[in-house]
DNA sequence: GATAGTTTCATACAAGTGTTTGAATTGCAA
DNA sequence: TTGCAATTCAAACACTTGTATGAAACTATC
């Protein structure tokens, strides 16, 4: 592998493309036009279309898992093994929305991507996706040691609904601008992980009010 | 228009293909295969494969709309132009989540063909969703009415956790029920919209709390 | 500087796509 | 029955897609 020029280019190419265009509309062609290399390089370089597609992903996904955990782990050692569910919640979608909103005309190409990848959910993207149980079971795992009067059930459902508000504000965060008429800051990042992170805590720390009735609320 | 066989025919065919198979991997020609029709037949009738799609998820999505304005109508006349934030948030999310959870095996063809629509989201449906604008503007003025002291940027990020958390769990039921092994019930749908709506008016009426400071939350 | 292995290139391939065409058929009204 | 419009049909069209091929160019090693 002397140079890796031509790889390192059609990734770059093809990380831009769909970020910019979505996976829907960007062929082999555009991405070897884009990247100046011959449309033969793709699968030399990667085998098919699909595992370039996967290695752009997978390369991306690492390094925001990464980040969670490590935020996670920080946390859970200065806790003792037992960090507040605050902060657990804070690993889990501070990387993921801090990768992917910001100012526009800012946010990186990656992030592009990834909000990309989220939006269409093209099979080897849902693929891997898949495979990300796991990691998430190391949340669950922290969110019940941080709670261990709460039960399996309201566990998984806080986990999921903080996945469900950080990924829908990412992938509507456009909608939301327009529907708002730009009263939401979605480049306030900060501002929108404290929203996320409240609103999950309320929902897994709340007294455990019957859910059947949910006019009863936790006032004030 | 004698007697619109063919033109149901294919309609039912194409929503129960796309349903089983998503939109991805379903060809014209699979549609009339199934539908037992000639192949030019959805040009003659639709006029594109594009116009078929939108026409089948209008159909759908005008359906659960009018449901939704239909509950907040009565609850907003209940009581006096003024309806509980609960109940209007009930409105919201009910209506999608009865039409696309329940048990599997009984779930609609039209459920299962709007959750692939919002999975998907391939581009004749990505237009109509941005016609949904004013939909939800209804919403977010019966919230401003019900909470008149909240900020209007308040009441827009709980209409969008409370879609998210809606929609997220429609998109992701599979993995969430992969994840807790089963435990979070999703054939139980009124508890699902009792927990969608409990989380999103906790949302809504928690003390005015920082944001900037999630660890303080509005405990039991 | 010959050689072997890697990388690049132009080109062709095979298959599938939505759409169009124009003739055949049907159904209904005069 | 005749005439006319609406519908159905088989076939082809025009195009795009990802992938494969085999020769050419390059690179590094001996």
């Amino acid at each position: 592998m002397a140079s890796d020029h031509t790889r390192s280019a059609i990734l770059a190419a093809a990380e831009r493309l769909y970020a910019d265009r979505g996976f829907g509309d960007v062929t082999l062609r555009d991405i070897v036009a884009e990247a100046n290399v011959n449309l033969a390089a793709v699968n030399y370089h990667f085998g098919s279309k699909d595992e370039l597609i996967a290695e752009l992903f997978v390369t991306r996904s690492i390094a925001t898992n990464r980040e969670r955990l490590r935020e996670l782990k920080a946390a859970e050692e200065q806790g003792g093994g037992r960090a507040p569910i605050d902060v657990i919640l804070r690993a889990l979608v501070g990387p993921t929305l801090r990768g992917c909103l910001g100012p526009e005309n800012q946010r990186s190409t990656a992030a592009r991507f990834m909000i990309r990848a989220s939006i269409e959910s093209v099979p080897p993207i849902r693929r891997i996706k898949n495979r990300e149980i796991d990691h998430l079971r190391k949340f669950a795992g922290a969110m019940r040691r941080s709670l261990p009067d709460r039960s399996d059930v309201d566990i998984y459902w806080g986990l999921n609904f903080a996945l469900a508000m950080a990924h829908h504000t990412i992938r509507e965060s456009e909608r939301l601008t327009k529907l708002s008429e730009g009263r939401c800051d979605l480049d306030d990042v900060e501002d929108v992980v404290a929203r996320v992170v409240s609103v999950a805590t309320m929902a897994l720390t709340a007294g455990k009010a019957d859910t059947k009735a949910p006019s009863k609320v936790a006032a004030r």
